[in-house]
DNA sequence: CAGTATCCGTGAAGATACTG
DNA sequence: CAGTATCTTCACGGATACTG
């Protein structure tokens, strides 16, 4: 029964899975603007490691949030971007910016 | 140099911060309706742990987003509502959700 | 430039038992 | 009924070094 009782999940919970770690929703928030390359975004997130950068935005890719797109060229040049899905996020992501703006200031 | 580094933070980290965890967002949507007492409200969160509610709640009140409410009786009885703060989130939490319903579909 | 591999510490989270 | 106290586990996340 364990199944089914996993099964019923509630949907904010849900959401809170994909997008509910440490840097995905600051990754989302910079992908905002448009396509940016690897390199681009990573300097974006100053303090964030190369291996949870690469490991976030997996994830992210494999939720159908982020695009990766490679150009096969030398040397390598890879972009991100926000699916559809993505895009979905952009008003949550903005108030939870200017919530916490709020919050800062008291 | 840290020190001023880790000042600047981005607003959407900081709210992260306050809700970016397995339960609050959870615990704070179910406050919504209104005050609660403390056991009804573990019940509406199945699997969390005896442990974790008390945790969760307890970093909620000190961030001003959950109030405590006691009163004298035996047995204890206690309550939890939202602070203004916590009620400011309503529409976060609604879109949230609604966003985490979207994305269970497809 | 972009990404992988590995090692490792810390803290999140669970299980259990207990108190006023 | 509400909450505390331990003990334990394990995955999140950081640092470093390496490949195509």
């Amino acid at each position: 029964m364990d199944e089914i009782k996993n099964r019923i999940i509630c949907p904010l919970d849900f959401a809170m899975k994909l997008i509910g770690t440490k840097w995905k929703p600051l990754v989302l928030f910079h992908l905002l603007e448009g396509p940016v390359r690897s390199g681009v975004l990573q300097k974006h997130l100053p303090d964030i490691s190369n291996k949870m950068f690469t490991q976030t935005i997996r994830e992210l890719e494999k939720d159908n949030l982020v695009e990766r797109i490679v150009y096969p060229v030398v040397p390598p040049k890879v972009e991100y971007k926000l699916t559809k899905k993505g895009y979905s996020l952009e008003n949550i992501l903005k108030s939870l910016d200017a919530w916490g703006l709020e919050m800062m200031k008291t």
